[in-house]
DNA sequence: GGAAAACTCCCCACTTTTCCCCACTTTCCT
DNA sequence: AGGAAAGTGGGGAAAAGTGGGGAGTTTTCC
């Protein structure tokens, strides 16, 4: 599976085509078919997940019971904004109106490696992120994983 | 099967015909033959299964106790509403009276991609769902996913 | 029973959106 | 410095979405 890393900025334009940084693209598995599935961060960005990545966790949702109220409102609250792109001839793929408009992205974009998937941000949104966060680099690896 | 995801709205025409978005169509199985059977959905909306994936429930559906009263009237309360509907040479299906209704489905209609089945909503019930869910994704994955 | 209304299922026609391809500019690497 | 690869922009064909006409069937109602 594709693991992803590094960081650039890129233009969107006015038909709201992004580049995919080359890098992220060669690092691309052939399974991945060059295809990629969108949808909302936990934050305000755009996760992008490879083909292939992405069918791991939909088989996940899939396990999910539809009789229980609750998982059927997760799936309904991940799937609706899930959305298939693929790159184009110039490796680029096309962001969907209603996912641009939540992470507030303009004609600017900031593509980030994120391991298994991609994250997609406005570059102001991404400082404003990193203004709120308080911890330190070396205090939260500690927390996070320093058992 | 099919996996449905991404979400979008559609115009309602006066004989009551919404178009399936074409990427919920290539998601279509050659088993599903361009046919759906829609029911009341478990929220205010109309569950559409395609043809394959409503075979499943169905079996299910047949698998249950008919010495059971409870379960005689699920079977019953689901049955009652299912209709079969096929899509046109333009990619629509034709919304019977009796679901729109219930569903409140005026001109426009949202298309949700659920996993095994698409939902149709009225944009406006679909707000109101939204309204009433309080807990917030990353709480709701938890409880229904697990750690 | 028969006419009128309603519904279904074909079409066809028009508009909008998407996506594929080509061309130019910039950056990178040797 | 020069060539190749990466990034950016736009035009045009094809596909998707929308609306409506009209034949044939079913339902309704007098």
């Amino acid at each position: 599976m594709a693991r992803f890393k590094g960081q650039a900025a890129y233009s969107v334009d006015a038909k709201g085509r992004v580049a995919i940084p080359a890098k992220m693209r060669s690092a691309l598995t052939p399974e991945a078919q060059g295809t990629f599935t969108l949808t909302k961060g936990f934050e305000k960005c755009i996760y992008a997940y490879p083909q292939d990545g992405w069918k791991v966790k939909e088989d996940e949702y899939s396990e999910l019971n539809v009789n229980n109220r609750k998982a059927r409102h997760l799936v309904r609250m991940i799937l609706m904004w899930a959305e298939e792109v693929s790159l184009d001839g110039q490796g680029r793929i096309s962001l969907p109106r209603s996912l641009s408009d939540y992470a507030g992205i303009g004609d600017r974009a900031l593509i980030i490696g994120a391991m298994d998937r991609i994250e997609i941000w406005d570059p102001e949104a991404f400082e404003d992120y990193l203004q709120e966060q308080t911890t330190d680099q070396e205090t939260l690896a500690e927390e996070v994983m320093g058992s």
